[in-house]
DNA sequence: GTTTAAATTAAACAAATGTTTAACTTTGCA
DNA sequence: TGCAAAGTTAAACATTTGTTTAATTTAAAC
């Protein structure tokens, strides 16, 4: 099932993805979505049939971004485990930052499924990323370099729970880093900064030694 | 400002809870609310004024029950820092693996906050979880048992971030459990065996020593 | 320039929403 | 027993909801 969008339904979604982000799929209307596109009303129904379809649409759009294409790296053989793990963790971070708004909508979504298709792409999704982190752990462990009493479950809402809770409360925790500093830091620097602590906490767990500083 | 609440009143606010954690907020009607609590949908605005109050009234109930008193155990001084952190990590624990139903209201308010006294009970918790990590954290470093360049932003969201993930998605893990150790492990398991789990990260990122097993 | 399909519009539609009304039952107390 | 307050009810209220209609404009093809 492939799908083009046109530019006007671009426009559509991408006004919808803002407002489902803000106030939730439930809290907004056609009308708003309407009036945010700059569109008639009923353009909705005539490009996307209705608006469940178009959250639908959405998603599936989204969707295509979001997914890893990374089962050649997993196979390659000249990189660690470790190595291997940190480039996932960080494919996850770099995809949730760049893509907040429809993070935002992936958690309500997750929170309320209310449409199963949208639930059995998001589960296709959430299964992709266990089986990667799983291969790479699987494999780290019998070549010796990762514990094998590893909570494999648990490492996963460690790092998808972490990211996520840092995404939805990112104006909070940088609130705190400017008390702190006492200087703002910007996107890019706390991203990097949440990346190698994030890191830092998989190879410990791992049982890396810590390198200390 | 303290409030009595008459069986009635616990009655409407517990349907309520429910059904607001399974559909959320925007998705219940007091239809849906007066049917489950099995009492005539004028009894809402009787009993509460609004819709909007019984979600307030609900927060400021439940609110009360999340919030800890602990302040006499920080500044308790046979109780090292390390143990400290565990007790306030154990408690956040317990608590919401004890109210998983307003746990996921509390996540869906954060998301789409529409309502300021509501964010404002909200943040006053939040505010005293860091308050009370940070002054043992500090206390920490003032003994040197603790690195001195511990990220308390980061630490808080991951273990704020990793509890609720854990929480949000008992069923899936549960599920990997089963799948791994084929026998399904109940609750009180599922909860010791995370309570480690998390302990163990923040020891290690508090710089404590591995306990290898 | 005419014709045909696509795009766009305002208006209307039924259904569902939160809240209020006004009539009634029940309860507690003198 | 009588009476006032509290509790409960079904019905009605005005809005808002997603969707559809039927008419009109725009665009492209011949």
């Amino acid at each position: 099932m492939y799908q083009e969008f046109s530019e006007k339904q671009l426009l559509i979604m991408e006004a919808a993805e803002q407002l489902f982000a803000e106030k939730s799929y439930d809290s907004t209307s056609v009308r708003d979505i309407a009036k945010a596109a700059n569109i008639n009303i009923a353009m909705i129904s005539y490009y996307f049939g209705s608006k469940e379809d178009l959250i639908k649409s959405l998603f599936w759009y989204r969707m295509q971004f979001m997914k890893n294409r990374v089962t050649a790296l997993i196979e390659e053989k000249t990189i660690s485990p470790l190595e291997k793990m940190e480039i996932i963790v960080n494919s996850w971070i770099d995809k949730i930052f760049a893509q907040q708004s429809f993070h935002r909508i992936m958690v309500h979504a997750q929170l309320n499924p209310h449409n199963s298709t949208i639930m059995e792409l998001m589960n296709s999704y959430k299964e992709d990323q266990i089986k990667q982190l799983e291969k790479i752990i699987k494999d780290g462990q019998k070549k010796k370099l990762f514990l094998n009493n590893i909570d494999i479950p648990f490492m996963i809402s460690l790092n998808i729970g972490c990211i996520s809770q840092f995404i939805l409360n990112i104006d909070f925790y940088n609130k705190i880093y400017i008390k702190k500093t006492d200087k703002n830091k910007n996107l890019e620097k706390i991203k990097n900064n949440f990346k190698s602590n994030l890191l830092q906490i998989n190879r410990n767990f791992l049982h890396e030694v810590k390198t200390t500083k």
